[in-house]
DNA sequence: ACATTTGTTAACCATATGGTTAAACTTATT
DNA sequence: AATAAGTTTAACCATATGGTTAACAAATGT
């Protein structure tokens, strides 16, 4: 039997939909079993209690984000190679798990002791290479002068924001789903241009 | 008697409060009552149900957003300046206001239909004018070249997502409470000047 | 073949929750 | 003062929900 196919793996991938699209607090329980196809009493003999079965779904979807973001901090290419780089796959990776950045953020909020255990977890993301590479380009003045955090996080809120606020985005600017799409999907250039632009030195 | 003393007053602020930091599913009535030191019953004989005192509470936390986005959009300014004085007004308003951002994101993601209800609405925010101030400017040669819609998604990408992404910004840039103030703070102005760098020509 | 562990189910339980009701109290209205 | 209208409360109700139990089935080991 595959992996994929033990109750154990299909109660967490029916989990991790409901969970996704309901957070903690909207999700039940019996809408899990049923999509699992299996007894509700199951979800308790794999993963004890409602709490438990969140906490594993979420540091799952934690876990698929925090690689992305290690690549453009600890990679060794040129900062505008690390933004170009990240803009492109981020976005690509994104459209295929359009619910995560929502999950992740809203139950961060709603619960921000979460985040402590996060930090324990060897692979949580870490700036200070990304930090002294930045610096670094500021001082052979290739990138003028910026706080590398500020940096960080205008390239992080110009990637993760479409997807975040994707009802807003939609209504404002008139775009159905189709129309969405080919505007995200033009972002993966537009927003490293836009950055590149605004830090180069030329 | 002040309108502020009402019951009817006091719910709706309860309920603010309640709904905002835990979301149309996390919240109980109970509690609501309870903040506003009023029996049960007196929310149903005011609003009837839970989904309408949501929505009145919605409406209300939507009706504050909007007037900030119409200033950026529909006043005579430069571009710049209105990038100037947007980043710095809405950070200012929303340091005062830290949950709204993440409630209507939220609330909007959880129920699509409900964006259609505020589009009906006077003062839904439009882009037409804003679209045309960035074309003249462009054809002017003011500004380098840029697609309006891409452009206003990145003002509000690069002013909303601190406070969406709180937890991870604060445990990313390791920052604590103060520290992660005085890097909104700094925003205010640090923002503005990233986008016009960005697509001022020169 | 038998016993033991592991997996699965239907039925059940305690409690939480949104909502209702009927009576009591307060505030105008005549 | 009497009446009506509006406001507030305690007690109640039906249902939903996370979780448990006990019996049963399927593997697994000896």
């Amino acid at each position: 039997m595959k992996k994929e196919e033990t109750t154990e793996h299909q109660i967490l991938d029916a989990a991790k939909d409901v969970f996704q699209s309901k957070g903690m607090d909207g999700a039940r329980m019996q809408e899990i079993a049923d999509k699992a196809g299996i007894n509700k009493a199951m979800l308790h003999y794999y993963y004890r209690s409602k709490q438990l079965l969140f906490e594993a779904v979420f540091k799952n979807a934690f876990s698929l984000l925090a690689p992305q973001l290690n690549t453009i901090l600890n990679d060794d290419s040129t900062i505008e190679d690390k933004i170009r780089n990240f803009t492109n796959d981020y976005t690509t990776f994104m459209m295929k798990h359009p619910y995560l950045p929502n999950f992740i953020i809203n139950e961060l909020h709603r619960n921000e002791d979460f985040i402590l255990k996060l930090k324990e977890n060897t692979g949580f993301p870490n700036l200070e290479k990304f930090k002294s590479s930045v610096d670094a380009e500021i001082n052979k003045g290739i990138l003028k002068p910026i706080d590398a955090d500020q940096l960080f996080v205008n390239i992080l809120a110009l990637n993760i924001f479409p997807f975040l606020g994707k009802p807003l985005v939609k209504a404002l600017t008139k775009k159905d789903e189709k129309a969405y799409k080919a505007f995200i999907e033009s972002r993966k250039t537009e927003v490293a241009n836009f950055i590149i632009n605004s830090i180069k030195q030329h």
